[in-house]
DNA sequence: TTTATATATTGCAATATTACGATTAATAAG
DNA sequence: CTTATTAATCGTAATATTGCAATATATAAA
């Protein structure tokens, strides 16, 4: 008990929620606004922007890498963090096929 | 410590997140995709379909009502539940607004 | 009124998430 | 080599989420 149980869903659904997830925090939203309005990738800036600890910050990087949302290339002492193109575009169609499937106004109830 | 730290982020972000974290689940996902596949709505038929126990289908049920992304309505003994149109369009809208904010590639680290 | 059916709520127990300080690791600068 | 600087990891505490059994509620049927 108390256990997502993955095993009665489908893997796509699995998939789905654990990327979905990640939208699900308003620090990981504040992250991915932050890289998409800096022309310029970030490291730590975000600890500065968004006044949580470092140590926090960098868990909610790890989780946006984790679902490949974002990735980090290190340059010298810091890390650049940028948006992952593909993963983005994925992300959306695979949010956008969801929407669409509510196709006409079909109110039953 | 442990607790979200929402007075750092905006109304909108926090708003967002709440909203996403409702996809952030795959019996919630299956129970919006049972909702958009069936034409006609349902409500206890999620139990026997998902293969959860009826109280946690409620409870998920409740949450995706807090939202206001599906709408129950009391038929009789039994309650039928259908997506809520108007807030399935606004959920749809405010992820392309997302997602549309990453223009161009802009490949930086 | 009694009984059956359907759903919501309550009360746990197990696990996950969030956050932070402290520590570690790795590079840059002196 | 020593000292900053930056980011990742570890340990821990607080809280949230998930799931189920048991119970409560509310309507329908007999």
């Amino acid at each position: 008990m108390g256990v997502t149980r993955s095993d009665l869903f489908t893997e796509k659904q699995n998939g789905f929620a654990q990327v979905a997830k990640v939208f699900g925090h308003p620090a990981r939203l504040a992250i991915l606004e932050f890289l998409l309005k800096s022309n310029s990738c970030i490291c730590g800036d975000l600890v500065e922007e968004l006044g949580l600890a470092q140590s926090t910050i960098s868990q909610h990087l790890k989780e946006l890498k984790n679902v490949d949302i974002i990735k980090g290339n290190i340059e010298g002492t810091s890390v650049c963090y940028c948006i992952n193109e593909e993963k983005w575009y994925e992300m959306k169609m695979i949010f956008n096929e969801l929407f669409d499937r509510y196709p006409n106004p079909k109110d039953c109830c």
